[in-house]
RNA sequence: GGGGCCGUAGCCCAACAGGCAGAGGCACACGGUUUAGGUCCGUGACAGUGAGGGUUCGACUCCCUCCGGCCCCA
């Protein structure tokens, strides 16, 4: 039969591993699964007792042993923590856990003291469905799911500081939770300093009368001195950086909550359950993130992180430099707001949304003379055209009124406004595509550089003037591309050949200086919606006096803890029930919610009534900050040492606003966690309990694994594990599949874990493979057979060492040959620019290419121990017990974690004499040997010398020679 | 629709700053070991870099257009 069955599962690509193992004659101490595991537990178990991954800190009760590495520098290597999911790991989730758990390891062995751990993100909607789905309490489930995790962890042979680990959901982590939450409720944002400042700063300048409250937050139209307590608290909360308000929300009835827009998706459902979302005016907390919206955008530029994710940053943010300008009409003035200011030359009308208030009063009683037809909408007046018009345009939604490709539809108001810059009298009409709810419902219409204002030019006849040249060959109708300013000059102002963000600039200036007009920046990016009606988060450190007022807990309270409940479960509705109300789990609570507290014991007015805040935090909150919990993790007194924050995170000349030395996560974190962390941080900076200025300096994306998935004839996928391979098709059952490859998964029916791959190769297997198919920056598909390959290559490094047959030691002390040698540090020398640039995979291939040549030139034992001992330590980051092992069998007492890696020579790292191609005409025509520092002269003269190169020549005059040292010669003839 | 990333042997991937297209692995073929299969050891074949154009003495590498795949935004 030629049929051959291939089931691409896990027991089947085991099967060369399995039939090893159980082959009578294999040699006896060959590297196998059983031999590995053996080994790893044991190493696994020592570095466990040995705390041979703790990292001191310089001070703390962290701080022992500090003395043996306080010359060494440090670098805080950190991975983006897991959810506790109850699935457990799958293969995809370590790619990016062994990959710093390498590097990291290179690192120590490097000569640094390097911080390396490892916690869980355990508040939150995922671990509170979960618990919902299987009835049992969040609290119950996130924690054995920890342990599962832990354990899965461990078994990865992940060199963690144990000590350090944390869990959001712990008591004594929210705790801090709380506490930042609480500075940054009692700080306010200082616009002329820049900063974030304690709010008794605010109270006081106010009460001295040296500051005004900050624009509109003070709604009372009295003076600060003049306002009632009550009335200064409102006015003291409308500064704060965290600050309830009653606003337009997104409420999600099938989650029961309401959802920050970053977790809502553009067709308006949940990003978690792909519900329905409705906008509703509703009573929230607030972060004020807007603040920091420059500084956000601006410190991009001083952190390593891929442009790609800081462009995701920038847009999220989406600053535009706009103005506002005023344009005057008749006894009033039209105020427009413009992000193309320097395009007011080429306004040629103005625009109105119906509802905009002037427009009744700027409507004259009769049309004005030579009023086209097509402009009044064939009504007798422009009361009536613009009545008419408003009832139209109200029947509409704003999706229908921004529709794309929609015709224009507006009419002309009859009257007129000037432009401030040139004098000309432009006509005002009003048109449902302009809305009264963006900037200020008016606009100046620009239509060569504006598509809807073309297209309602087009429709109305209006004039058409480029104020930006579009490029020759531009046979578009509106031009909103970069291009030199045209057509755009008046006495005292020339904008004529600027660029557009120079015109802008100078525009600006003009308006500015003559009083029509400010320049003003906008931003996409809201203020952050930081209250969820749920029971699975950190409670709110508030508490509300009988003015409704929110009152912060003293530190003495905290932490907060969340109260213990059968009923956690969120009251949702059906999807569609817009006119439902969010009811969280803690208001059911009643003894919880309304206490009695004395919140200042010192003052002695004793224990007065409150009621507590219901809601809870939404699951980003823990993340904004665990890094810095990791640093000091006991820490009772303070969530982080000052010195101890300084020591790891504090700024240096290459991290010059400091943060850890390397994050590695998924990119689907580029905006929420990231910013969100962003700015926690740099409150935290500005109150002055931190030295950096930002969380992470250098940022990297792991690649997402692909596995194999099939899909039946009916698009429905099957269960990868269960398809079998027969002549190169796929078979679920008796119906051929075919096979794709996908992001892991449910909905893919394609999870595997790697579970299943240690147990049949071992983990060191495992993490080599994982490391060694591709950059761990890039996304690749897993194709599981190939895990032979690092198998085998850790056996034979294994038989470089150890007898297979003896299960002794056969390595010599002799010299290590010239040559192998020079291979040897070449190979050094790789090795550690592959774990440098994360690029592990060119590493292996190096210390594989160094263990071949080993082979050949010692079959039978005898490596000398220099070469064996390299070898060995090289490997040692990335499989781990295997090289503690052979190590310890080499007769080292200590783990190999803190032995320094192997040094280049940089001697034996060039060779006396290098081949050369001598091209001729581009065309290789002769290789030769020259002496490695052959100068060009020396290269032309040695490839003349060829008798090949010389044939190829022939005589024939060149008319140029390329000679580059060190890589070739080429005659152009 | 806008922006970004990526296309190199059958497959995963190398190729410093433009300089001989190949380091490593998988799969395949052949030879050795073996009673045999497997294991193990060794040897070998396979691409001209998605397509087209440009710059250059020379392009996987830089520029332009197109095709295909993925991601982000709308």
């Amino acid at each position: 039969m030629s049929t051959t069955e291939h089931a691409p599962t896990v027991a089947d690509d085991a099967a060369p591993a399995l039939a090893a193992d159980n082959a009578a004659d294999i040699p006896p101490y060959r590297y196998t699964a059983a031999l590995a595991d053996t080994i790893e537990t044991s190493w696994q178990d020592r570095w466990e007792r040995e705390g041979t991954f703790n990292a001191p800190n310089p001070t703390g009760e962290l701080s022992e042993g500090f003395d043996r590495v306080a010359i060494r520098s440090h670098a805080y290597i950190l991975d983006m923590f897991p959810y506790p999911s109850g699935a457990g790991l799958h293969v995809g989730h370590p790619l990016g856990y062994i990959g710093t758990d390498v590097y990291s390891r290179y690192l120590r062995m490097r000569g640094e003291n390097v911080l390396h751990t490892m916690g869980f993100d355990a508040f939150g909607l995922p671990a509170e469905q979960y618990a919902v789905q299987t009835g049992q309490h969040p609290a119950t489930t996130t924690y054995a799911n920890i342990e599962v995790f832990t354990q899965q962890l461990r078994r990865l042979g992940m060199g963690y500081d144990q000590r350090r680990t944390l869990a959001t959901a712990d008591p004594g982590f929210y705790r801090w939770t709380q506490w930042i939450f609480l500075q940054i409720f009692n700080a306010w944002y200082d616009t002329a300093l820049n900063r974030a400042r304690p709010i008794d700063e605010l109270i006081a300048e106010l009460s001295s009368g040296v500051r005004e409250p900050a624009e509109g937050t003070n709604t009372f139209q009295r003076p600060w001195l003049e306002l009632s307590g009550i009335e200064q608290r409102q006015v003291i909360d409308n500064h704060r950086l965290a600050y309830r308000a009653e606003s337009l929300v997104n409420w999600c009835p099938g989650l029961g909550t309401v959802l920050a827009n970053e977790e809502v998706t553009a067709d308006g459902r949940s990003e978690r359950g792909n519900l329905p979302v409705f906008r509703k005016p509703l009573p929230q907390w607030n972060l004020r993130i807007t603040a920091y919206a420059d500084r956000l955008i601006d410190d991009l530029e001083y952190i390593d992180w891929p442009e790609k994710v800081r462009t995701m940053q920038r847009n999220w943010i989406g600053r535009s430099t706009g103005a506002h300008i005023a344009f005057p009409c008749g006894p009033d003035s039209i105020s427009v707001f413009t992000t193309r200011p320097d395009t007011i030359f080429g306004a040629t009308y103005m625009v109105l949304a119906p509802e905009h208030p002037l427009v009744q009063a700027l409507a004259p009683t009769s049309w004005p003379d030579g009023t086209r037809q097509s402009w009044t909408g064939s009504h007798a007046s422009p009361g009536l055209a613009v009545a008419a018009y408003r009832a139209y345009a109200t029947g509409k939604s704003e999706q229908d009124r921004q529709a794309e490709g929609k015709a224009k539809t507006g009419v002309f108001t009859g009257a007129f406004a000037t432009n401030p810059v040139t004098g000309a009298q432009l006509p005002v009409f009003i048109a449902d595509y302009v809305l009264m709810g963006y900037g200020t419902g008016a606009i100046m219409a620009v239509p060569g550089q504006d598509e809807r204002d073309w297209e309602f030019a087009e429709r109305f006849d209006l004039p058409i003037v480029r104020t930006v040249a579009p490029p020759d060959g531009f046979d578009g109708k509106a031009f909103t591309g970069e291009g030199p300013a045209i057509n755009s000059a008046i006495d005292g102002l020339d904008l004529d050949g600027l660029a557009v963000s120079d015109a802008k600039a100078a525009i600006i200036g003009w308006l500015e200086a003559n009083g029509v007009g400010t320049g003003s920046k906008t931003y996409r990016l809201r203020d952050w919606l930081f209250s969820r009606q749920r029971y699975w988060g950190e409670p709110f450190p508030i508490v509300y006096d009988e003015t409704g007022l929110p009152i912060a807990l003293p530190d003495s309270m905290l932490p907060l803890e969340l109260p213990d409940t059968d009923d956690f479960s969120p009251k949702s509705y059906p999807a569609d029930a817009v006119d439902s109300d969010p009811e969280p789990p803690l208001g059911r609570l009643g003894d919880w919610v309304n206490v009695e507290l004395d919140l200042d014991p010192a003052s002695g007015a004793g224990a007065r009534s409150y009621r507590r805040e219901t809601s809870t935090m939404p699951n980003w909150a823990g993340s904004c900050w665990y890094e810095l919990r990791y640093l000091d993790p006991a820490n009772a007194e303070t969530f982080v040492d000052p010195v101890i924050e300084r020591y790891w995170m504090g700024p240096t000349a290459e991290r010059p606003l400091g943060g850890v030395e390397l994050y590695v996560g998924g990119v689907e974190h580029a905006v929420l966690h990231l910013l969100y962390a962003r700015f926690w941080h740099k409150v935290l900076f500005d109150l002055g309990h931190l030295s950096s200025s930002e969380p992470f300096h250098r940022l990297v994306n792991q690649g997402m694994l692909q596995l194999p998935a099939y899909a039946n004839q009916d698009h429905f996928y099957v269960e990868a594990s269960e398809v079998v391979e027969r002549d190169g098709h796929f078979f679920h059952g008796d119906d051929e599949v075919s096979q794709e490859f996908g992001k892991i998964g449910k909905s893919l029916k394609n999870v595997v874990t790697p579970d299943d791959y240690i147990t049949r190769f071992g983990t060191d297997t495992f993490r080599l493979f994982e490391m060694f198919s591709g950059p761990l920056e890039q996304s690749r598909p897993w194709d599981a057979k190939a895990i032979v390959g690092p198998y085998r290559l850790l056996q034979r490094i294994w038989r470089t060492v150890v007898d297979e047959e003896s299960g002794a030691v056969h390595v010599s002390d002799d010299d290590v040959p010239e040559e192998l040698n020079r291979l040897l540090h070449k190979t050094i020398a790789a090795v550690r620019e592959g774990m440098e640039t994360l690029r592990f995979n060119t590493s292996i291939a190096r210390i594989t290419e160094l263990n071949n040549a080993i082979t050949q030139a010692y079959p039978r034992g005898g490596v000398p121990r220099a070469l064996a001992e390299a070898l060995v330590l090289m490997i040692a980051p990335l499989a781990p017990h295997a090289g503690e092992e052979l190590w310890s069998r080499l007769g080292h007492e200590t783990s190999l974690a803190w032995v320094a890696f192997p040094v280049a020579d940089d001697d034996l790292l060039v060779d006396a004499t290098i081949e050369v191609p001598v091209q001729v005409n581009g065309k290789v025509r002769a290789v030769i040997d020259v002496a490695s520092d052959s100068d060009a002269d020396a290269l032309e003269a040695a490839a003349r010398a060829d008798s090949r190169v010389a044939a190829a020549l022939d005589g024939r005059e060149t008319r140029r020679v390329v000679a580059v040292p060190g890589r070739l010669v080429n005659f152009v003839v």
